[in-house]
DNA sequence: AAGATTCCG
């Protein structure tokens, strides 16, 4: 607190006696509140098991289907057999509802088939001008001897890389030494057994990349032959069968007798060694659910909770929901039955809420722990605290390789029990040199694979969707222009944003003959898995979101990515056969360029929820909080300041009841004081949506490239004069009086995923401003409560439009743009409000709001004093008439 | 005149 800056109120020493009085007095409503908060848990959690062991099995696994459906990332396979299991079953609503959810979803797909193929062909001269361009580019850039970043690319100078270090270039440099130590074999030349393939192959492609082969990802399956007998085996395989040959089962007993004789436990296992799925059955069967009380697992990824659950389920031969259930936002599937718990981990971080003491479990796993989420990284801490209390709560961190002895380290030198995983080994190659142009050596990469390589699909790691595009186009027009003399290649994108139906694709069998190349974002890395890669190739880039706690700005830039990721990105070449993974960096590069670990989240995010929701559990210290990697000083700083400057902390530091109430919403405090202030202003109805609306993340206005003038004008229709808060809840109103219509979206060039998701945070939110005591009310013919709303929740987002002819925040003193895609761009007003400060190009306020500054000192009389708001110069802003101001 | 990586509550 003592950070403040000066010109913000402090409370006078005369004022205390009056401020203690108050103190108490919140205090004790605050407690009173809570109270309220516990019973009404109670009622619930009655309520819903009473509902939930009435539902049937039936129902159960059709909730799990219907958000199956849904999600992104399941497997054809299983959703056509789902899908056909419905039309044969009974046709209630549910049914009803995915027809036409099909039916919409084909619809949106054909027609992104055909404006697809209309762009290839508009933009194939354009392709073939960019490619020479870049070809141009990468021979300049030919003498390069640096590994770096990848936006260097495209400024064109050779001035601005800098060249090797000298000793580097040393025959015998440090670099060259450790290269010929690692170097197995010579040199990997594609298709040098094979003279004949070879001379048809050079003919073929104008240029190849040397690769040097290094070390070898370890596997333990040694031959094809021998799993493809036990996949085809393991169709007709009794569930206790298949549980038997995991290869977690050999260690069921030891694994037990550890978890026995230790409190915490480290389990180091890799991928396929089945450890999610069986552990808890273990310590099921060996009576750790005896004494009523249940086994928790959690997941960093809903999809996995949903589809962990219900294997283990049907492994017991339970229904889904009873002694098995799952955990997520938006679906609490599990009644007081439930004996095995899956769920996210962000899941379990709220739980603390309502459950500090975590009373209701025997056992509690934190499964994926080396992924380090932010949540799981602060459940360490938490849990940690509770097992000294505890001592009957088992806890089991589980793990994949090398994080083990840090975890442990950190709990007590806890055991590490290891447990080997299923794998094929991977071999992995280097280039020789660095490469200057990472896609253009992707491309070149898969062409030579194909050309040489035997048969089996090709996995590409890039950054985003942008490069994802052109290196689709480029692939396109080299395999025309090779022309038949290859076997076919099925070039598919993958990217989180891609409609549901392509991302399908990637999951259907490569016809026989064929070879499939799948050109992906690091969701492949981690969150989904596609079967039959045999290549990875690696580039070594990804895109990473990082918060600068002194601006209080995010930025998205292309970094390096870690060994760790690394090597999870080889692995994912070794899953069905010997695979491998061709790095588009040197050995060296490797070795001493790339950090061994990814910075864990929590030290790169804006961690105002958690450090809200870690002071609601009591927790005071967070500067000494019990960390694994602690966060910078600063985050934590900015944090508490902004807590209390929003009310949710008091002088002391204690929360208020403000900021108890704050801490329901599963939202950034700001978001939270706003729908808290709607209270005040009689508009909960609007401000709610505004606030569904915030937390999709700004991917709500779709933009097809071919598109582009259609969807921009379309987006103007909804245009505030106001700016973007009233705008977006212009969407959500149209949208909702639609009906919550597919069709509507579509013609309106909005994204409906994005809306469905706005419905279910709307939906959860609601029912959360019950749970605050707060009633929905509407004030829609009144745009400046709104507006009052929202100021008084984000008054530390204000900018002043400058002499100067630019924005400065009012905290910073630092120049600021309105994005582009403002509302407000044309308009200038003198004082705005923004909700997130990003940095791509520039420093951009984006979703912004026109505001009066004299609302500051009504909103937020403690942080504004009206001497800093008086305007400078006296004249009128002149404003552009905007041609947009398009109001409803 | 910009431009979306990925999860999670």
């Amino acid at each position: 607190m003592e950070k403040r800056s000066k010109r913000h109120h402090t409370p006078s020493p005369s004022d205390s006696d009056s401020a203690e009085e108050t103190r108490a007095k919140d205090i004790k409503e605050r407690d009173e509140f809570a109270k309220r908060l516990r019973k009404r848990d109670e009622e619930k959690v009655k309520k819903v098991s009473e509902s939930s062991s009435k539902r049937s099995y039936e129902e159960a696994a059709k909730r799990l289907k219907l958000e199956a459906e849904d999600r992104d990332k399941i497997l054809p396979k299983l959703r056509i057999q789902s899908r056909r299991k419905y039309l044969q079953k009974r046709k209630d609503d549910k049914v009803i509802e995915l027809e036409d959810d099909i039916a919409d979803d084909e619809y949106l797909f054909d027609e992104s088939i055909l404006t697809e193929r209309e762009k290839r062909e508009r933009e194939h001269k354009k392709t073939l001008l960019q490619l020479a361009k870049e070809h141009e580019k990468a021979r300049e850039l030919e003498n390069v001897q640096r590994y770096h970043m990848p936006q260097d690319l495209g400024k064109g100078e050779k001035g601005e890389y800098i060249e090797v270090d000298e000793n580097e270039k040393l025959p015998n440099s440090e670099q060259r030494k450790w290269e010929q130590e690692q170097i197995k074999s010579a040199f990997f030349k594609f298709g040098a057994k094979d003279a004949k393939a070879q001379d048809e192959y050079e003919l073929l492609l104008d240029e190849q990349i040397d690769f040097i082969q290094a070390l070898q990802l370890e596997g333990n399956q040694e031959k094809k032959d021998e799993e493809k007998i036990s996949e085809y085996q393991k169709a007709r395989l009794t569930i206790e069968e298949t549980k038997k040959s995991l290869p977690v089962f050999p260690f069921r007993d030891a694994l037990i007798e550890a978890i026995r004789n230790y409190q915490i436990l480290i389990v180091e296992g890799e991928t396929g060694s089945g450890k999610t799925t069986q552990i808890p059955q273990y310590l099921h069967e060996a009576g750790f659910t005896d004494d009523g009380k249940k086994i928790g697992c959690t997941q960093p990824r809903r999809v996995a909770a949903m589809s962990v659950a219900a294997r283990v389920a049907q492994e017991m031969n339970v229904k889904l929901g009873n002694e098995v259930g799952y955990s997520i936002r938006f679906e609490d599937c599990t009644s007081d039955r439930t004996v095995i718990k899956y769920m996210t981990d962000g899941t379990l971080h709220r739980e603390f809420l309502s459950e500090p003491d975590l009373a209701s479990y025997s056992v509690m796993i934190i499964d994926e722990a080396h992924e380090r989420t932010l949540h799981t990284d602060i459940l360490f801490g938490l849990v940690k605290d509770i097992t000294r209390f505890r001592p009957d709560l088992k806890l089991l961190i589980s793990s994949a390789t090398l994080d083990a002895e840090k975890f442990s380290t950190f709990f007590d030198d806890a055991p590490i029990f290891r447990i080997p995983g299923r794998r094929f080994p991977v071999n992995i190659y280097y280039t020789k040199a660095p490469e200057a142009d990472y896609i253009d050596a992707c491309v070149v990469t898969v062409l030579q694979i194909h050309a040489t390589q035997p048969l089996g699909d090709i996995l590409v790691f890039l950054t985003g969707q942008e490069e994802i595009e052109t290196c689709v186009e480029m692939l396109q027009e080299r395999t025309k222009r090779i022309g038949k003399k290859l076997k076919e290649l099925i070039i598919l994108p993958v990217y989180a944003n891609l409609p549901t139906d392509m991302q399908a694709k990637i999951f259907e069998p490569t016809p026989e003959g064929a070879r499939k190349v799948v050109l992906a974002t690091n969701i492949a890395e981690t969150s989904l898995t596609i079967d039959n890669i045999i290549y990875v190739i690696d580039p070594g880039f990804a895109k990473q979101n990082n918060f600068n706690s002194k601006t209080g700005m995010e930025s998205l830039m292309v970094v390096p990515i870690s060994k760790a990721s690394a090597n999870q990105r080889a692995g994912r070449a070794g899953r069905v056969a010997a695979g491998k993974c061709f790095r588009l960096y040197t050995a060296w590069a490797y070795k001493h360029e790339l950090e061994d670990n990814t910075v864990p989240e929590i030290q790169r995010i804006n961690l105002g929820n958690a450090v809200l929701t870690l002071k609601a559990l009591g927790i005071n210290d967070l500067i000494h909080f019990d960390f694994l990697d602690p966060p910078p000083h600063e985050t934590l700083v900015l944090a508490l300041e902004q807590l209390y400057a929003l009310g949710a902390l008091n002088h002391h530091g204690e929360l208020t009841k403000a900021g108890r109430r704050m801490a329901e919403f599963p939202t950034d405090p700001m978001l939270a004081k706003m729908l808290l202030a709607s209270e005040k202003y009689k508009c909960s109805e609007e401000i709610v949506s505004i606030a569904a609306m915030l937390s999709v993340n700004s991917s709500v206005f779709y933009r097809p490239k071919d598109k582009i003038i259609h969807a921009d004008t379309a987006r103007k229709n909804f245009f505030h004069r106001h700016g973007d808060h009233l705008t977006i809840m212009n969407v959500y109103n149209q949208w909702a009086d639609s009906d919550y219509s597919v069709q509507w979206c579509y013609e309106n060039f909005i994204q409906y995923r994005s809306m469905k998701r706005a419905r279910d945070v709307r939906e959860q939110l609601v029912g959360l401003m019950e749970r605050v005591e707060i009633d929905m009310v509407s004030s829609i013919s009144d745009d400046t409560n709104i507006r009052k709303a929202i100021t008084a929740g984000y008054f530390y987002h204000i900018a002043k439009f400058s002499k100067g002819g630019h924005y400065k925040t009012v905290k910073h003193n630092q120049t600021v743009m309105i994005h582009p895609n403002s509302a407000l761009f044309e308009e200038l007003p003198r004082w705005v409000i923004y909700h997130e400060l990003v940095f791509t190009s520039k420093e951009f306020m984006r979703q912004v709001t026109e505001i009066e500054s004299k609302w500051l000192l009504e909103v937020a009389p403690h942080y504004y004093k009206s001497k800093e708001l008086e305007d400078s110069t006296n004249k009128k802003m002149p404003k552009t008439v905007g041609k947009s101001a398009n109001n409803f």
